[in-house]
DNA sequence: AACACGTGGTA
DNA sequence: TTACCAAGTGT
């Protein structure tokens, strides 16, 4: 009974793509530039927060020579707000390198893409796919979860990553090679989706094991997610006559590597009371709540933080900056936020 | 394999 | 409100 099944027809998901595909920006041209732009920038990032950083970006530094010529402080500045900070330094870092070390060209191997800051397995293999045609099948999130459902793969996705890779590659077309790695994420974000898959409309459907079982939407297997540790933090905002706020820069390892916050307290599990988080302030009086506490959520940790404003006690050096400048500073949306409702906007 | 690493949208 | 999740990478 399981051997009932057709295969999955390549040219028959290249179809559907053509009439289904979408018009993002990056599609517009087949630019090795624009193609490793998006890509890096979709890392774990939905498409509609994506789009308007592309433009941002294509818009400021047109080709690869202007963004290796950028400042790497002003990349960073760029992408605040996109999140997973690690990838503006190692798109910076790899603009220079393909810009002066390689001539200017992008490898066109999904080896020598994956020797990039920046680029693993997924990327690289969709750089080559896409930009240049090299007969791969990149396998990201959309991918994984087409595939097991295709085979039934009932295992959970941790251990059964290596072999959805694999098969992934036994459904490679002919030709097309871009064209298929797209459909094959398009039909996963449009069609394949992770809560309610539209099973009718899609164009391997009758390929599919798991349709046939009837367990699509329970696949794949996710293990459950680690709690997240609640922290607790005070934050200080020091206003200078003139309008200007004192910022700090965080430490370049670690969460919100290298960006801007406000200076605060450590982040703890136990809540602070202000004597004791005081001690942590720059020196200032007059020190009162500026706005309710409220939560920001990272990857791995939940923070409530406080703010509390105050003026500066005496001439403080340090990054002073006016809500004018916010634009070209590297805020992450802690920082944001904390302004914001505060006020300093 | 498992974890660190952001953010905002959706149910 | 909680929980999940998105064109993953580096360690």
């Amino acid at each position: 009974m399981a051997g009932a099944l057709p295969s999955p027809d390549p040219k028959r998901l290249l179809a559907w793509y053509d009439v289904h595909k979408r018009a993002l920006p990056w599609r517009v041209r087949r630019d090795p530039y624009r193609i490793w732009l998006s890509e890096v920038m979709a890392q774990q990032t939905t498409l509609a927060a994506v789009i308007p950083y592309y433009q941002a970006f294509l818009a400021r530094w047109p080709s690869l020579a202007d963004l290796a010529a950028a400042d790497a402080e002003e990349v960073l500045a760029a992408w605040s707000g996109l999140g997973y900070y690690r990838r503006a330094r190692h798109l910076h870092a790899c603009a220079r390198i393909v810009a002066q070390d390689l001539g200017g060209r992008f490898p066109e191997s999904v080896e020598g893409l994956r020797a990039l800051p920046g680029l693993g397995a997924y990327s690289a293999a969709a750089i080559a796919a896409i930009a240049f045609e090299r007969p791969t099948v990149p396998v990201d999130g959309n991918v994984l979860r087409v595939v097991a459902r295709l085979f039934a793969v009932t295992k959970p996705l941790a251990q059964a990553k290596a072999d959805l890779a694999e098969r992934a590659q036994t459904l490679r077309p002919r030709r097309r090679f871009g064209d298929f790695a797209q459909a094959l994420m398009e039909l996963g974000a449009l069609v394949c989706t992770p809560r309610a898959p539209d099973c009718p409309r899609c164009p391997w459907a009758k390929a599919c094991r798991a349709r046939a079982q009837g367990i699509a939407d329970s696949l794949p297997q996710k293990s459950a997610k680690k709690a997240k540790p609640m922290l607790q933090a005070v934050a200080f905002l020091l206003r200078r006559a003139d309008g200007a706020v004192l910022l700090r820069r965080r430490p370049d390892t670690g969460l919100l590597a290298g960006m801007l916050e406000l200076p605060s307290t450590p982040w703890r599990e136990k809540p602070w009371n202000l004597d004791d988080a005081l001690e942590h302030a720059p020196p200032g009086r007059d020190w009162q709540e500026s706005a309710p506490p409220f939560r920001h959520v990272f990857s791995h940790v939940s923070v409530t933080l406080r703010v509390v404003a105050g003026r500066p006690a005496g001439r403080l050096a340090g990054l002073w900056a006016k809500p004018g400048q916010w634009g070209g500073l590297a805020l992450p949306s802690l920082t944001a936020k904390a302004l914001a409702r505060s006020g300093q906007s």
